[in-house]
DNA sequence: GCTCGATGTGTACACTTGTTCACTAATGTG
DNA sequence: CACATTAGTGAACAAGTGTACACATCGAGC
């Protein structure tokens, strides 16, 4: 997995890996690749569940992090940009995966960003910030929100590792598409008037 | 380039797919590939040029159904997801470019986006809406709806072409997205605050 | 009518690929 | 200690891959 992972992680896209290949970055012999997987679907899943974990941590360190309400959504932002440097791969294979191949990964990666997207509700709930929501529409926001997080993330991953300059830009631009995406939450009347 | 899209459109990632195998399915001899493109990366730049004129179609069709600023939103969805439809292959395409293995494929999209980004801004600021944005919040605003509706084509392509159900509620989604940004950027002071 | 450029064909070569099978080295449990 | 399980090895095979080269076909313009 580990292998795969720096594969995407020099530009490779996981749907154009092999077997071989794979094995080959890891220093083993292309046999040994069955003792652990069927095929590269299946390592493919068991990396959407290893990025679950990714995206675990990476809330908790949100949640210890944010407590003051203050910039709520720049310190969030902060960390999202934080981690998707220092997991760079795992990011890359999850940008990939959302319009990747192999149909399980897809709803795998969907599934973790709907997770995502509840715990978030959730916090905000807990928070009793936007309090005049309902439920559905709170999901609606927070689905919102962490899909523009997603989609900055192709941004992040398409410049390089060290251009301190660029990430800042996107890391500036995704805070404010956050706080229009709250604005608007903030205004919203579910009757959709 | 029509082969091409064929397979993309039977589920396979474009970076996946091998010389041989496109032109197999253009029931073609393998070597004649090289009479109209010097390599896969090639193919993809110019699949990313004709993807330019269906959204410019699609640009097109929007603008002269959606003079009546009525139910502008839900009728701009529309559009999209007819189009998103009825070239299905070439918005497969589109989704997985973007985080694709060919940073040239990659930034040919990205480009694409922000010319419709650009365009868009240019038809709220002619019907004169968004007023009190300025030129650069307005830039923003249209970046995010972009975005947003980009997304959207993940899940409209995750569900298969016929499920009108499905297509109807990520449509309705879709559109509840967009009004809340537009709420957003009504309510929008450009100091952030 | 002839030539030329564009397109397609067939053959060939050197690799790479996925998968199989029987075998070996290490590991931790009884 | 012995034993079973786990992870890794090496050789082998049929099939597929990118690319090169010389040759065939065909339609347009002089």
């Amino acid at each position: 997995m580990g292998a795969a992972l720096a594969l995407v992680g020099k530009g490779r896209h996981f749907a154009s890996l092999g077997i071989r290949e794979v094995t080959r970055q890891a220093g083993v012999v292309p046999t040994s690749f069955y003792r652990h997987f069927r095929n590269m679907d299946d390592l493919g899943l068991q990396l959407v569940d290893e990025l679950g974990l990714v995206l675990r941590r990476m809330m908790r360190e949100a949640r210890a992090n944010v407590l003051q309400s203050d910039k709520l959504i720049e310190e969030s932002v902060g960390i999202f940009v934080a981690h998707a440097q220092a997991n760079r791969s795992f990011f890359l294979f999850m940008a990939q995966g959302l319009a990747g191949e192999s149909r399980a990964v897809q709803e795998g990666i969907r599934s973790e960003m709907r997770f995502f997207a509840s715990e978030l509700a959730n916090d905000l709930r807990r928070l009793r910030l936007m309090d005049h929501l309902s439920d559905a529409d709170l999901d609606l926001t927070c689905d919102l929100v962490v899909r523009t997080v997603a989609f900055s993330l192709t941004d992040l991953l398409s410049v390089s590792p060290g251009d301190d300059y660029q990430i800042g830009q996107i890391r500036k631009r995704t805070t404010r598409f956050l706080q229009m995406i709250f604005v608007g939450a903030g205004h919203w009347q579910s009757d959709g008037a």
